[in-house]
DNA sequence: ATTGTTTGACCGACCGTTCAGTTTATAATT
DNA sequence: AATTATAAACTGAACGGTCGGTCAAACAAT
């Protein structure tokens, strides 16, 4: 039993090992462009053997989507949970997301890719929509918290959430493709708006 | 002479059939997906001819981008021109973004694949970055009107604009990815979150 | 006849997937 | 303990198909 265990997590390192080298080939190559051969050269195996984990590529590029949003909610999460007062959970979400340059380049060059797929193709566009709520780190029950202890004023909970996640996507996209400022600067501009809008 | 610009006419015409085309099979089936056979077929030639006008796959795609922001913009700015009042310019330019969402949709999908392009591709990024700024409609000159007339409060002039054009795209992405809520309804969200944060 | 335009067959490269077979690890048997 | 059997893990060659780009020939216009 404990033999068959540790060969169960064998197998479960090698799938992990597979989906990083998708998440890393994505985020350097972009999705068309990203062989088999990529990600099985760089994970160390065979092309074969990549095909024995996943019955697809398909299926490899699903599973890699899903490991870089669950991880990345989970790193937010982590740090939001980390602080008590609304406001600052705000502050710990933002700063979590603009935490370092390099990170957030990789994260949008691949879900840049995901997004573009999950465009047309049903099964990476519901995983899309399945993870897209709350995703920004600043959920409902932030929102929610604020108002309640009269932190933030008492904008519709819908909106203030919507707002939030669309600042946040949106000014990732202008720092891409606008290099006028830094990526320090886009934290400080996303933090002072959300928080101008949240805030009485 | 005459012959000759009837000529170029007829050149720019082919030119101009080839890039709506690329266009339209781009929003359909993704850019890596589109084959120059797809392109020549919608637009009635032939393999050979669309190379004939453009040298490379990446030239016909780099010039269907191109026409795809320049007449969007376009678009928009006419309807932002119509109107004296800065809070009716912001009003029109979100009404003309959010005008059809068989349009919005059409102009997701394919800017989404040129995004994802621009971002490894250096020529795409160029063009991406050249007609980012100002792009959604809400200048900075809207910006200084309201302020100058007393219609916005006077918050920063790069926060507002950034803020606006972040909510625009971050909402479009969305309505893209979650169908809770309609088209139109998020037209008004935006419009509400946007004017509430200029105004006083 | 010359120039410009259009075509479709063709080439070479590439890539996802399959598969027959090898290696490795575990279990069974002697 | 040594040997054999069995199944899992893994490999790389090969296949079938696709696609961007080339080109020689055909066609049209002046």
């Amino acid at each position: 039993m404990a033999a068959k265990q540790f060969i169960q997590e064998l197998e479960e390192q090698r799938r992990d090992e597979l989906i990083r080298a998708t998440y890393h080939e994505v985020a350097e190559k972009g999705y068309s462009a990203v062989t088999l051969q990529d990600i099985a050269t760089r994970a160390g195996v065979s092309k074969g053997s990549t095909l024995y984990y996943f019955a697809s590529k398909e299926d490899l590029f699903l599973a890699a989507l899903e490991w870089m949003v669950v991880h990345n909610h989970a790193r937010i999460r982590r740090a939001v949970e980390a602080v008590d007062d609304p406001v600052e959970k705000v502050r710990a979400a933002i700063a979590s997301i603009f935490a370092n340059a390099q990170e957030s380049r990789q994260f949008f060059l691949a879900y840049s890719d995901f997004v573009s797929i999950g465009a047309r193709n049903k099964r990476f566009h519901d995983l899309n929509a399945r993870f897209y709520h709350g995703c920004s780190g600043i959920d409902r029950e932030i929102i929610e918290l604020g108002v309640s202890t009269g932190a933030f004023r008492s904008v519709s909970i819908d909106d203030a959430s919507s707002m939030s996640r669309a600042l946040i996507d949106g000014l990732m996209m202008q720092w891409f493709f606008s290099s006028e400022i830094t990526f320090e600067e886009y934290r400080r501009r996303c933090e002072r708006i959300i928080l101008d809008y949240l805030t009485v």
